[in-house]
DNA sequence: CGGATCACG
DNA sequence: GACGTACGTGATCCGA
């Protein structure tokens, strides 16, 4: 006796939207989002898992739409005109989607001008008719019109995420009516998404109602006539053509031709290869174990370690459901291994392959990443399963620390990185590092490439931004590892020594450098477990698999980059402004009566204001006068010339000291470049911050200090340029505030403050645009009648009044800082256009300062938290547009904020600055849609002050 | 090592 | 009843 055949028809093209929205945005080890990929491949796996079982499919195919254009579009132009496109992270799974069902050896159904529910429909009759089972795999209400039974035969449907199976009742239970009368009800009701009119005022309830009562559409639309006087009637007359039309396009085709027959969608179940190849390149690595097992169903689905996914109900997703934290054993620094030969190496490089998720943490001779050598490498597949590789070390330990023993034996260093160079470039070895920016660019130096990688800082920072304090934001290692692990690794204090004592990591004799290296990969692996299942459930990946992590390499590269600067003409200012200072210096003593150290303003304070008998005020804490800026220009106005000359004397001897001698200090003497290092975990609001030198804040407000700027240079036959986002911070506070008259200033490329001038005074000229200039940015930094007093120098009064009146102007304003603070007091943090979290721990304090100082805070994270999501978005894509167009020789060197500086052949120029234009004005889409146009001012010239 | 000052967005 | 006023950074200097 033959069995019954059973053919499963899964609705791909619906399930892959449920899936992206019901799981967490998870990506593979190459940072692709995988999410609904995921999610689609177990759900295949269970389906070809339950081949011959009761009920289960003897046959299955997958349905998909093949574009977006049917032939309803013919009948009906606005058909489905509504739909919005799909969210940006899961564009790039549709094709996977076809990658995973072809892994499965699965046939697909993809047909031109009709949609996946007609083939549905098409093949389901067609089996139905040779008497065999049919199950839908979706959960489409338009497809609930097949349900039921023919010459014994059943059509049903199957829910997979619900693990729910549809028959009749349940049509019922939603209709209201039977199957056959499902199209009849959906024609009344309509459908927004689709944008099918239906009549216009009936929902569900008065549709089946309308149709149980009647018995068919068309009965219904009958008795209209007859019906006694009431709004529905008038409606149902009136849009009689509408529902006759939505009838004709809720109907699904069961005639089309069926491009591969039912007999050859026989069900194997699950293949080996090339299955394997496909988990393998996405990571799916549970899956992949269960295959090499066997088989057996993805219960529970581990894959992406650590991020766990939850296939089944709702749990996963929601904040109230945290998987429980993984455990580990406590670290045993003596189980870790000192790899000291080749075949030992080998060893490890195959584990970590096995291991496919490492740490890796590279230990050298420096903190300059472009300076340091390589001295060894660490690397850890689990807990206490670590190692330290050592190069270049000195000492075996043998000796004291003052004399040099006998040189450990150590793989050469050559033949180390060519071993592990294959490891730490493969795709399916995912690189985790504490601060791998670093890593990068040691490694780089020598020829490794280290990709795709996970950064436990930035996984830190994207979810605790503001919640601690301390050393890098609380989010340095042995931070994180005393919070996350409550273990305190070794420190480097210990290991190396400190002050002058301190001796390089290649003298650290190789068993306590094996403890400390190996157990900063095991401590950083350790916290990935942690940290990754996190970003799911917090939402957090978006912006750490959007804007942060893709971030890493391109920083990374910048760095490596560096800018050329012209050392002769930091020199020859370094002279100038010395001899102008050392004369400055001579009038101010001169001044004062006496000689004394100008730098001290412990001193200046007592000259100005007890010799000289100047007043002013003591300053808070220290007792000490107060002798900044704003005291001195205060006196100069009173006509102090000594106050003058100091200022003067000040701005020199920092332009002396900050940039013109310290700059010369920081060129590279193998680059003969200066190479910054950005932190991207820096500024709580997501702005980068650079250090070493800091080149986010060289001078350009005065002549004077624009000096500097002329000795950044590019190299021979290139220029440098600059674009800028034009009032990037106030356009976005228009969009997020929504402000009309704002929007529609940029939208008209209007004087920004101009505008503001006319709203508020009525007019704009010189004295009141610059008061509305300063007007709007005390609105960006969170206002104070006081703060805005001081800056106008007028009454706190009078401040006030002028803030009511910007309040009247633009209410968007009023809203939008009232609304930031509720939902940050709220739920403790806020949040930019793009999902960037910044925690405010101090916005409920007792402590009407510290609480105020959130406030403030938290009005203008949003907005420079936006502005620096956006310029991040535009450097992760400005390289890959760059080559596209062909352009391989233009650098990205720098980023201030809200500009970015390259270097390029001249020739490139015209070809490149369209391209940059376009990436920075698009940079926010298609995440987001702003309502104002992102400007971008672009400049070219010899040198960065030309360039603007 | 903290405070004061000042360079930038 | 007192608090102390614009957001975000980093480098340098002085002086305890």
């Amino acid at each position: 006796m033959a069995d019954k055949q059973h053919l499963y028809l899964v609705d791909g093209s619906s399930y892959i939207f449920r899936a992206y929205h019901r799981l967490p945005p998870l990506t593979d080890p190459d940072g692709t989002p995988v999410g609904a990929v995921y999610g689609y491949t177990t759900m295949l796996w269970k389906l070809a898992d339950d081949l011959d079982k009761a009920d289960g499919p003897t046959h299955l195919a997958v349905v998909l739409d093949k574009s977006s254009q049917s032939f309803r579009n013919e009948i009906y132009d606005q058909y489905k005109a509504n739909r919005p496109d799909p969210p940006e992270d899961l564009v790039p799974q549709f094709p996977l989607i076809r990658d995973a069902t072809r892994a499965f050896s699965l046939p697909m159904i993809e047909e031109e001008n009709v949609e996946a529910d007609d083939m549905i429909a098409s093949y389901a009759r067609e089996a139905q008719a040779r008497g065999w089972d049919v199950t839908i795999v979706s959960s489409d209400k338009d497809l609930m019109q097949l349900v039921g039974e023919k010459d014994g035969a059943k059509i049903d449907m199957l829910d997979t995420m619900k693990s729910a199976r549809i028959y009749v009742d349940e049509v019922k239970d939603k209709f209201g009516v039977p199957p056959e009368l499902v199209g009849d009800v959906l024609a009344l009701m309509g459908d927004s998404v689709d944008n099918i009119p239906g009549i216009f005022g009936v929902g569900p309830k008065t549709a089946s109602k309308l149709i149980d009562e009647h018995g068919s559409l068309t009965a219904a639309l009958d008795a209209a006539e007859d019906m006694k006087k009431s709004k529905l009637k008038e409606r149902l007359l009136e849009h009689r053509k509408d529902a006759e039309l939505s009838r004709v396009l809720v109907t699904l085709r069961e005639d089309c031709p069926l491009p591969i027959a039912i007999e050859d969608m026989k069900l194997d179940g699950i293949p080996g290869e090339p299955l394997a190849a496909f988990l393998e390149k996405h990571g799916f690595t549970s899956l992949l174990r269960r295959l090499d097992a066997g088989s057996g169903s993805p219960d529970r689905p581990n894959d992406l370690n650590p991020a766990k996914v939850e296939t089944k109900g709702d749990s996963g997703t929601s904040e109230g459901n945290r998987q429980p934290l993984p455990e580990f054993p406590a670290v045993d620094r003596s189980a870790y291994e000192t790899v000291q030969t080749m075949e030992r190496l080998e060893h490890w490089i195959a584990k970590c392959r096995a291991a496919r998720i490492i740490a890796v943490d590279t230990e050298t001779s420096a903190l300059d990443a472009m300076r340091a050598d390589l001295v060894g490498i660490s690397l850890a597949t689990g807990a206490n399963e670590a190692c330290y590789i050592p190069l270049g070390h000195l000492n075996d330990g043998g000796g004291g620390s003052d004399m040099f023993s006998e040189k450990p034996e150590q793989v050469p260093l050559d033949d180390a990185v060519a071993a592990l160079k294959p490891l730490l470039e493969s795709d399916a070895v995912l690189k985790i590092g504490q601060n791998i920016k670093y890593d990068l660019n040691v490694l780089a130096r020598y020829g490794i490439a280290v990709a795709p990688i996970d950064d436990t800082m930035i996984l830190s920072f994207d979810l605790d931004a503001g919640r601690s304090e301390g050393g890098v934001g609380g989010h340095g290692m042995d931070e994180l590892s005393e919070r996350h692990l409550g273990h305190t690794p070794l420190s480097f204090k210990e290991v190396c020594g400190t002050g002058r004592k301190q001796i390089p990591f290649g003298e650290v004799p190789l068993d306590k450098a094996t403890e400390y290296a190996a157990e900063d990969a095991d401590v950083t692996w350790r916290l990935h477990q942690h940290l990754k299942p996190r970003l799911a459930i917090e939402h957090g990946a978006r912006i750490y698999e959007r804007v942060d992590r893709p971030l890493i390499p391109v920083v990374a590269q910048m760095e490596r980059h560096g800018i050329k600067v012209d050392r002769a003409r930091l020199a020859k200012l370094s002279e100038e402004f010395a001899t102008e200072t050392a004369k400055l210096e001579k009038t101010i003593h001169e001044l004062a009566g006496k000689e004394f150290t100008v730098g001290s303003p412990k001193q200046l304070g007592e000259v100005l204001f007890d010799d000289l008998g100047h007043k002013g005020g003591k300053k808070g804490k220290s007792g000490q006068y107060s002798t900044d800026q704003s005291v001195l220009e205060r006196l100069s106005g009173d006509g102090a010339e000594i106050a003058d000359k100091v200022l003067e004397w000040r701005q020199l001897t920092k332009l002396k000291s900050t940039y013109t001698d310290a700059l010369q200090q920081a060129i590279n003497p193998d680059t003969g470049r200066v190479h910054t290092s950005y932190s991207l975990v820096g500024a709580q609001t997501g702005r980068l911050s650079s250090t070493d030198p800091n080149l986010q804040n060289i001078p350009i407000r005065t002549p004077i200090g624009r000096q500097i700027r002329e000795a950044f240079v590019p190299e021979n036959g290139n220029v440098l340029l600059a674009a800028d986002y034009s009032q990037i911070e106030l356009r976005l506070a228009a969009h997020m505030a929504d402000v009309p008259e704002l929007k529609e200033a940029f939208a008209e490329g209007e004087d920004i403050h101009a505008r503001t001038a006319r709203e508020m005074y009525g007019e704009a000229d010189r004295d009141t645009r610059a008061r509305a200039k300063t007007i709007n940015f005390a609105i960006l930094y969170g206002i104070s009648r006081w703060g805005l007093a001081g800056r106008l120098k007028i009454e706190p009064d009078e401040a006030q009044e002028l803030i009511d009146t910007y309040f009247k102007r633009f209410p968007g304003i009023q809203s939008y800082i009232h609304e930031t603070l509720e939902t940050v007091r709220e739920r403790g943090y806020s949040e930019t256009l793009f999902g960037r979290k910044t925690w405010f721990p101090r916005i409920g304090s007792k402590n009407q300062a510290e609480r105020q100082g959130s406030e403030r805070a938290a009005i203008n994270a949003p907005i420079q938290g936006t502005s620096a999501d956006i310029i991040k978005r535009a450097m992760a894509r400005m390289m890959p547009a760059l080559e596209d167009a062909g352009l391989e020789h233009v650098r990205m060197l720098l980023q201030v904020h809200d500009e970015l500086v390259f270097e390029l052949p001249e020739g490139d120029v015209e070809a490149a600055s369209p391209i940059i234009e376009r990436v920075m004005a698009e940079a926010a889409l298609p995440a987001v849609e702003l309502s104002v146009p992102l400007g971008i001012e672009i400049g070219t010239g010899a040198s960065w002050d030309a360039a603007h």
